[in-house]
DNA sequence: TATGAATGAGGCTTCATTCAT
DNA sequence: AATGAATGAAGCCTCATTCAT
C-alpha cells in the first residue's frame, strides 16, 4: 500500500490515456458492458469484437488475451478521457476542509451515487470479477481501495480531533461509512433488488442513519464485547 | 409476495429434503463449492462430477442442464438436511417477542454473522449469480428476500410503536439495517477484501452503529430532503 | 438363395410368433414407427421404452443391442400375430392359376398397394435401412426379396408359355413389374412427394401402361441395343 | 411452383457456385459420401473434417449446425463447379424439339442413368434424407422436383399433339416415366440389389416398355375403373 | 422378468487464439 | 495496424448399455 506508487500509476495512467486509441477505447467500452450483462467468463471475444465493431483479431493486437482485457479495467478507471477523474474527485472530497462532518459525508454519499448510477456496468464488472480473479482483486485492492481508504481514515480523523465524531479507531469508522454506502448502492444498482421505494428520501434516511451513528451525542447505549453491552 | 405461499414452499421443501438422494446431495455441494471459486460460467461439469465422486452422465440425470443446477440452489437452501433452517432461524428471530431492540438486533447480527461465516460459498454464488441471472434474482426475490423483508418490518414497526427506535417508514428501517450488515458481511466475506483489524470488534462497533443510527436520542442533527438539512 | 430355408424360416417364425409376448410386441411397434419417422440412428432407445410403455431396462432383456432391434424386423414380418402372411398372400397369388395375365397383375398390384398403405412404417424403415446397413441388406434378400422373385418368374413363365406377354427372360419381366411398382409406391407413400392428383386412377393407369409394356401387340416400335433400334 | 424463381435460383446458385471456397467444396463432398454410406444421422463431424481434410471447426466456420450441411446439399447440384449443370442437361432434354418420342426417351433414360451412376452418394442421400427431413423434402421439391415435372409435362404434351403417345393427362403421364425410370435407378444403384443380369440391356428393355406402355398401337386391351376392365 | 439409476464414451458445438493477407 | 478464416481443445450434453434391486 504505497501512495507514491498509485500516484504515479495514476500520474502515468492519465499521459496513457492520451496514446488509447480510438478502437481501444471502443473495445474497452463494449467489453465492460458485456461482462456487466453476462460476466466475464460467459463473454465472447466475437461479441465483443462485434459492439465494438471492430475484426476479432483487433482485439488481441492490443491485449493479448481475453484476460488481459478484464485486468486492464482498473487502469481504464483513470485512463480514459471520458471516465477521467472517476476516484479523484473523491480524493478530493478527503482533502477538502469541510467545516461539518455532515457536509462531508453528504458530498461523498451523493459524488459516489452519482459516480454508481453513472458507471453501473464498470463497476458490476470489478465487484463480479474481483470476487473471483485474485489478480484483480490485488490490482484493484492496491491501486484504488486501500489509498482511498487510507486518504479517508485521515480525513475522518481531522473530524475525530475536533470530537464531531466518536471516537474509535479511525479506520473501523472508515469501514463503517464504507460498507454501508457500499450496501446501500450495491442491493440498488448491481444486485438490482427491485425493492420499492424513494431512493432520494432513503439515501437522505442513509446520511442521517451514519450520522447519527457515528455521532457523539448518547452515549447511554454501549456494549461490550465481553459483558455482552453496548460499546458506543 | 404471499407469505402463505413461502411458508408452503418451505414446508414442502422441507419434505422434499428427504427425497434428496446421497448423490444428489454430493453433486449440489460440489457444484456450489466450485460455483463460488470460480463462477457459475467457468465452473466444469466434469469438475463437478469429479469432486462430487459421480460419473458426469449422474449430473445430468438429475439436473437437466447446467444452467438446472445453478437454479435449484435456492430450493436446495431449505430442503438439504444440513442446511435446513438456514432461513428459519432468522425467521424465528423475527417473529420471537423481544424486550428490548439492542437484543434483537444483536441476534440478527451474530445470527447471520454464523449464516454467513458457514455458509460462504452457498451466499457467494446466489449473490453472484444474482447479479447475472434474472431467473435467479427472481426466484431469490420471490422465495427468501421479500418475505423475509415483510417479516422483518413486520418486527420494526413492534419496536417503534414502542418508541424504542426512530419513527421512519419500518420499510426504510429494515432497508438500512440490511443494507449495513449486508455490506458489512459482503467486503470482509465475499469480497474478501483484506481489510485489516478484529472483526469481532468492528462487529460490535457495527452493531452499536446501528443501534445509535437508529436511535431516538439526539434529535439535535437532522435534515429535511427539501432544505438539505439533516432529517432524523 | 435357398426356398426350403425360407420356408423353414417362415413356417419357425410363425411358431415363434406365439412366444412374442405383449410386451415385445409393443416395443417392435413402438421402434418400427419410431425408426420409421426419424430414421434408426436418430431414434432412442429411451423413446421406444416411452412409446412402447416399457422401462428403459426392458428392451434390453429381449434385444440384446439396439441393431438387434432393427436386425430382428424382417423376422417380425411373418412372426407378429397382426402382420401375419403379409408376404404370404402375394406368394399365393404367385401360386394361383390366373386365366389371363391382365388380372394377374391386378391382384398384384392391389395386393401391394393395400399393403403398402397399412405398413408404411415397416416399409419405411427396411427400405431405409437396407441402403444403409449391408447386414439388413443380405437379410432381407435372402428371406424376402430373392424367394418372392423367384416365384414371381415362375408365374410369368407360365404366361410367357401362354403367349401372353413378351418372350423376354422372365428374370427381366420380373423385375420391369417390380421396378415400375416399387417406384410408384416409394414415391407416393415413402418419399411421399405431394404429387397431385387422383392415386386411385393413376393406379389404373400404371395397370394399363404395365400390361401395354409387357403386351405382345404391336411390334411396329422395336429396338436393338446394337444397331440403336428399339426391341420389343 | 413457379418456373421463373426456378432459373432465376439456378442462375443465382451458378453464379454463387464461383464464391464457393476449396475447403467448403471439400466439406461438401466429403459429408455426401459419408453421409450417403452411413446415413446423416451416424455421421461424425469430426468423420467429416478427417477426411475434407480440414480441422473440425472449419465445418462450422461455414455451415451453423451439422443439419445445415445436410440441407446445403439441394443447392450443391447446381452451385458446385463440378456438378454444374447436373440438372441443366436434363432441363435442355426437356426443350430440345425432337421428331420422335423413342429419341426423347432414350436421351433422358440414358442421361438420367450416367447422372445416377456418376453420382451415387448425392442421389442416395437426396432420397434417404428427403423420407426423413420435411425441411430438405420441401427444398427438394420446391427448387428441382416440381420444376423439372413441369417442364417435362409440357414435353409430354408436344408428343401428345402428335398422336406419338397415348393421350392421358401429361402429369400422369410424366409421373409414370418418372416412376419406372426411378424404380430402375433406385433398384440398383441405391437400394443396392444384387439383381444378377446386364445392366445395358434391362435398360433397353426399359426402354421399349415404356415405349410400348404409352404407345397408341393397341387397343384391344384397356380398362375402366368402374368396370374393372383394362383402360388403355 | 422388469426397472431405472448410473455411467462414460463420444457427439456437436463454442471459442480464444493464431496467422496469412 | 487490421482482419477474419482456420483451428483444436474443451465444454455441455446424449445415449446405449449395465446392473443392483
Amino acid at each position: 500500500m504505497n501512495l507514491k506508487n498509485f500516484f504515479k500509476e495514476l500520474t502515468e495512467s492519465e499521459s496513457a490515456a492520451v496514446s488509447m486509441t480510438e478502437k481501444q477505447i471502443s473495445i474497452m467500452s463494449a467489453a465492460i458492458e458485456i461482462f456487466a450483462e453476462k460476466g466475464y467468463s460467459a463473454t465472447t471475444t466475437s461479441e465483443i469484437a462485434k459492439r465494438a465493431g471492430v475484426g476479432e483479431g483487433t482485439i488481441f493486437h492490443h491485449y493479448k488475451t481475453k484476460k488481459d482485457l478484464l485486468l486492464a479495467i482498473p487502469d481504464y478507471l483513470s485512463k480514459s478521457p471520458g471516465q477521467k477523474g472517476l476516484m479523484d474527485e473523491l480524493l478530493r472530497i478527503f482533502e477538502r476542509p469541510y467545516e461539518r462532518f455532515e457536509d462531508f459525508l453528504r458530498d461523498i454519499a451523493y459524488n459516489r451515487r452519482d459516480f454508481v448510477a453513472k458507471n453501473i456496468p464498470l463497476i458490476k464488472v470489478l465487484i463480479q470479477e474481483i470476487a473471483l480473479q485474485p489478480e484483480l482483486r490485488e490490482k484493484a485492492s492496491v491501486t484504488v481501495l486501500f489509498p482511498a481508504m487510507e486518504k479517508f481514515s485521515r480525513a475522518i480523523e481531522r473530524f475525530q480531533a475536533r470530537g464531531q465524531i466518536i471516537d474509535i479507531p479511525s479506520v473501523s469508522v472508515s469501514k463503517l461509512i464504507f460498507t454501508s454506502l457500499f450496501g446501500y448502492f450495491f442491493t440498488l444498482y448491481i444486485a438490482a433488488f427491485a425493492f420499492s421505494g424513494d431512493r432520494e428520501q432513503d439515501l437522505e434516511y442513509l446520511i442521517g442513519y451514519i450520522l447519527h451513528g457515528l455521532g457523539i451525542a448518547d452515549t447511554s447505549v454501549n456494549h461490550d464485547p465481553e459483558t455482552g453491552g453496548a460499546v458506543l
